[in-house]
DNA sequence: CGAGTATTGTACCGTTTGGTACAGTCGGGT
DNA sequence: ACCCGACTGTACCAAACGGTACAATACTCG
């Protein structure tokens, strides 16, 4: 019973990183099964809805991770700004300084967008409303902060693209240090 | 002859449409086929070298658009301001005001980055390096110029993310607004 | 018209896809 | 020792995959 819980956090890192590097469809039940050393019968064993329900675990799994590590810092922090700081700080490790795509980024970009509409849009706009949401009680007007908090989830959704692009992290630390500057 | 060249541009668009839509590895053959109204023996006479030669002729079909619609109007224009906002216009008409994605990002996310590596990274470098000279001869410096322009090309990827994510057209309008802010 | 090329439809290839079935193995609890 | 549920490996399935072969048709031009 205790085993079962971290083994499956273990499992959902791997297949996301499966998704992550090859996207929904690119990533077939061989290569996921070929990254986590498990059958087909393992497999289906602990996902029974096949693909679908491990991209749907998967992105839940991210979604709580950054619920805690990203979303959380922005609320009810005594200073927000200190708040701020380490949700950049969690972003920027969570995508390893931009070696790292964001897969629920790369979902929403494709068709299997439909599939999981619902979880893209919540986890993006959770980011948003609570990096506003901080803004907010940083002084900024509700509108300025909504205005940026939308900048700054974009910018950080578009540097990761042009990372990958041009295979270069420093894009994206740069990117990060902007956000900084705007937002501190 | 004469009507060869422009039924391959219209057949290039449709086959765009369709990898834009399901991403390298969901546009199959089979979609492919049935939404040119072609069969395989039509497709791989266009296209001898398959599905490969069809993204690299849709890249190349893209980035032409974008030298002529885009990146051209930043080049050797009298007012450099004047440029800029011909190629967020034709920028917003491309992307259809934030309901399209750009295919050469979503390719650069997933594993079809590799195939395509070198035309993605001239793309978005080629992008990054005319807004860049165009901020120069408007009056900034260069290491300001080159900053600016990598910030609004990620801003417009990043708008792009997002839109697409919460289903709202609104949020890319307000990317080009805000690009159009610090740009002018 | 006829020759020759451009284009197309169809049948087919081997491989891989996501998914199922199921017999077997393993380990903890009684 | 036994049992029962959790887990796993293997064989299998129909469908779809990308790609090939080729005969038949359409088109162009002399």
């Amino acid at each position: 019973m205790r085993r079962i819980a971290p083994d499956r956090v273990d499992l959902l890192a791997i297949v996301g990183e499966v998704f992550r590097e090859h996207g929904y469809e690119g990533a077939s039940l061989a290569l996921i099964g070929a990254a986590t050393g498990l059958g087909k019968g393992s497999l289906y064993h602990f996902f029974p809805g096949g693909k679908e329900e491990m991209a749907a675990a998967v992105i839940a799994h991210i979604d709580g991770w950054f619920e805690e590590n990203v979303f959380l810092p922005l609320q009810n922090t005594a200073d927000p700004h200190a708040g701020i700081e380490r949700m950049l700080e969690a972003t920027d490790s969570y995508f390893r300084s931009g070696r790292r795509v964001c897969l629920i980024g790369a979902f929403a970009l494709d068709e299997s967008r439909d599939l999981f509409a619902k979880a893209i849009k919540s986890y993006f706009g959770r980011w948003v409303a609570h990096l506003a949401e901080a803004l907010t009680r940083s002084g900024h007007s509700p509108a300025k902060a909504d205005e940026l908090a939308e900048e700054t989830v974009g910018a950080i959704q578009g540097a990761l693209t042009l990372a990958r692009a041009f295979d270069d992290t420093a894009v994206f630390s740069r990117a990060l240090q902007r956000a900084r500057a705007a937002l501190g």
